[in-house]
DNA sequence: TGGGCATGCGCAA
DNA sequence: TGCGCCTGCCCAT
């Protein structure tokens, strides 16, 4: 389930984990060809940029992986069982074993690649808070709308779909608003509440975007409903229908009367 | 058993 | 703009 903060948080745990030690890195799917080259280094440090993580094996060598939309990592305490045939990349400690399945990216890159990669990218709110002016820039050179510059990695980096539709109808945009018609003071409380919510759900885990008191429950740990808009059938605050479109290839979701479309 | 679906992205036209 | 790719899970048949 990644969006930013989910490579946030597994930048923390596997830095915790591996970083200052011995690493094996093996690949069982074999797809992972660089395994071999970094098997036994001492990690230096594991980091995540946007939806990237990097783990520094030291010797020029970094292993580059992206989740896309599929991948995941499983946590085994050992003795960990047998990698299932998909694992494309396990990385074991004495104390911990975890395994990566259906990754986009899973490959060994220089330092200067990775200088590259994080060139390209936006700023990222879970660590930039106080710089939505970066991202405000690169915004000012989008001529789509502001649904479709969100998930722009280079305008901002780590926002994917859900954080997308719910920022959105929290700060009453409608997807299709020229990205270049949204005003800057509107963009630094966006950002504000980007960074809220991301830095908060690398603690819980969670996405999580409605407040207790608005939640229907009451309870802050409660079932009760979590987001606004996304998956949702209606609005939370107006009880209105919630419309659901293919916008560039991904669903976008919003409560047209508390988003009222460009005209 | 098979189809559809998912919080992503790069590439060819 | 549409397609392909990466995998696991859930549901209908």
């Amino acid at each position: 389930m990644p969006e930013g903060h989910t490579l946030h948080r597994l930048a923390r745990d596997h830095h915790a984990w591996f970083a200052g030690g011995k690493v094996a890195v093996t690949s069982p799917q074999g797809r992972f060809a660089g395994a071999g080259r970094v098997d036994g280094r001492r990690v230096a440090g594991v980091a995540a940029h946007g939806k990237h993580l990097l783990y520094d094996m030291g010797a020029g060598d970094l292993i580059h992986v992206h989740l896309g939309l599929f991948g995941r990592f499983t946590h085994h305490s050992p003795p960990a069982p047998d990698p299932r045939e998909t694992v494309r990349m396990r990385l074991r400690s004495a104390q911990h074993v975890v395994d990566l399945v259906g990754a986009t990216t899973c490959e060994l890159i220089t330092p200067d690649q990775r200088d590259e990669l994080v060139g390209r990218l936006g700023p990222d709110p879970i660590v930039q808070p106080e710089d939505p002016g970066a991202g405000w820039a690169a915004l000012q050179r989008k001529r789509v709308g502001i649904g479709r510059a969100l998930l722009d990695q280079s305008v901002l980096a780590g926002v994917g779909n859900v954080y997308r539709a719910e920022v959105l109808f929290v700060h009453g945009l409608h997807p299709e608003v020229p990205a270049v018609e949204v005003q800057r003071d509107r963009w630094d409380a966006l950002w504000s509440t980007l960074h809220r919510w991301m830095a908060a759900a690398v603690d819980s885990r969670r996405i999580v975007t409605v407040p207790p008191e608005e939640r229907g429950d009451g309870a802050v740990d409660g079932p009760g409903r979590t987001r606004y808009v996304y998956k949702q059938d209606r609005c939370l605050r107006c009880d209105g229908p919630i419309r659901r479109w293919d916008l560039a290839g991904r669903w976008a979701y919003a409560c047209e009367t508390c988003q009222p479309p460009p005209s």
